[in-house]
DNA sequence: TATGAATGAGGTTTCATTCAT
DNA sequence: GATGAATGAAACCTCATTCAT
């Protein structure tokens, strides 16, 4: 009985929480983030204003707390994909794949992150900051292996793994940036082609 | 006489333009747009809050002229710096080197503008969104003429300009916010020549 | 069977009653009324907020009967301690100095009580404040007999009984709230000398 | 000019400050401070919510401005009173009449501050126990001098002046009290001779 | 009976913006 | 032209209180 109450318990909490979370990135992705109030969020997920603040310390929290789920769920999916895959330039390609269609899903919602509002995530000093950290670092080392991986078998160049990463994962979020800003409603993926084009070409090794 | 005066009047228009402007960027850099206050803005700018009203419509349009401000210098600066190159892979090396000391003079800055505050540049419904589209268009239009030249003499892949341009430009900028964001207090340019190796390798023409 | 479970069912009415209202003592005299909150009330008291709801109607509610509970212990108190002593002059020493010492087993919750809130217990209007004025005549009256008595006797001038009482009254109060208030540790009976000096010289018989 | 301008800017800042303090005194003397919003603060004193917030930093600062204003007249008026009277018997009489007709002259206020209120001022960690610490102090002195006078001439008994006050005072706020609790419209000074009579006599030299 | 969860009702506070001088 | 002063409009957040289980 008590195991049973507990995981209710924890079911309804969890349902919860997703429900907030998915109205306040609902809100978000259509008004940005300033212009978004605790008020509409609670509107759009039929709750009261002050159940929100039950669940999450206040507006800064929720906000986090959209994405840090995004991320998760992105980073899930990007292991998911590529497990199993034993060519490395192959498992690049997926990985990059799997994010760009992660991203699609919810495009309105990352351009706002993306424009607007990264920074609480680069502030070390708060908890966000250091929160945040652990799952880039997460993401980094996902596509790092791989691109490590691809040097040691002498299909890439010996480069720093990490400033590569960083510059593709820079063209992926670039190019989504672009495409959001420019209201191109193509989607994202017809372009990875040609990130993976360059990225991979440009660290080709040379004879 | 009418002449002179206008001309004085220009210049003090002018003088004061720019001296809130720099208040601007300096409170900005510092606390981030949202944080900023008008009040801290005139503080700083040794003037009084209605008195930015003088000048500048709004905040929004106070922060807009600030980007736009910098924008333009750039601009200039990389016309300048690129002008008289003839060989194309030369001139984009100069054009991003520029780009990329230009960011440097004032990185606090466009740190803000990189992770915080783009979204009204992107908003084509206002007339912020267009005057930003023009600039952005002019500065894409130096970088993908360069680009296209190198092409056209076989220097590089026939790819989309534009694509490219935005590639390249996505690099930057992430290496940008990479440093900004990590507190990586040696210099962009650092890490100019890691990205046109890159970014050219990756167009270079395959044999 | 009926009368056992009643008084089982009032025992642990009482119990919890009881419970609660030291909780909101100890949280109310460490915090002031004000910012002492019902969730903290509960917390201390171990039980959970809906819980003091059941005992008592609402906050107002919960502080009154707080302060009715000492109240009532102190008049008890004083009765005990003034039963049998015949010379009212000693009996008014006696009986204050029982109220100066109960003041003192709840030190900081009196000093809420003292600086904070009275306001409540003074609004004849309601039932609280009717309750309050019960026993405060109860209270007054007790001393005023003695006051009474040693006037008869010739003990002290014949003056308005009531109005004494007030004045002494004041007095250990205040000499209370200055004690409080002024964070010294020194314990209120130590004045308790000087102030029945002061008042029973100044009532005592001139020749 | 200068002078002239600097003259009647502090005049209208006074003048707006005093009205502000008014308007907030009217009002915490009707509902008590808690219920007291800086909404109705500022519709009482005909301006809006935000000027308030101009001259007060919030509203335990504005309560506080309020006390210590009237604090700072009481003073005052009691220092113009005394002022000449050698007698120093006559001159704790002056001083105490003195207090208890500026008391009389808000006595609704008096009553939120006596009953309800009381608690931040003797926060000594707070810049708000000091101050009123301060306006204690010279209050307290003014009396003492009085009193010590009135010892050292043989005219009352060799006691701590400081307590004697402290012992005085009480009974003063305490009949003060007395009548604004229990809906006596009779003036305070009505007892004021009563007070000073028991505590003379009380104090007075013991043949 | 006991409680976890939900909320209504405000309160304080901030700031961009305006306007009279 | 410059500004001190005033304010409207909201935003965030808290907490006493209720209710379903």
């Amino acid at each position: 009985m008590n195991k049973k109450t507990l995981d209710k318990k924890e079911l309804v909490q969890k349902f919860r929480t997703e429900g907030i979370l998915d109205a306040a990135r609902r809100v978000i992705a259509m008004n940005g983030l300033d212009k978004t109030t605790m008020e509409q969020v609670a509107a759009e997920a039929g709750i009261s204003k002050a159940t929100i603040y039950l669940y999450f310390k206040n507006k800064q929290a929720l906000y986090f707390h959209c994405v840090m789920d995004r991320f998760d769920t992105i980073i899930a999916e990007m292991k998911k994909a590529a497990d199993g895959i034993a060519d490395p330039m192959k498992k690049i390609e997926t990985l990059i794949t799997t994010q760009v269609r992660e991203i699609e899903k919810e495009r309105d919602f990352h351009k706002v992150f993306l424009t607007e509002s990264m920074a609480i995530f680069f502030d070390r000093t708060t908890g966000f900051g250091q929160e945040f950290a652990k799952r880039h670092d997460e993401f980094t080392g996902l596509v790092c292996a791989a691109l490590k991986d691809a040097m040691d078998k002498g299909m890439l160049r010996e480069m720093d793994p990490v400033k590569c990463f960083s510059l593709l994962f820079s063209m992926v979020r670039g190019m989504a940036m672009c495409k959001m800003v420019c209201d191109d409603k193509t989607p994202l993926s017809s372009e990875t082609g040609m990130i993976l084009d360059v990225f991979l070409n440009g660290l080709r090794v040379r004879e």
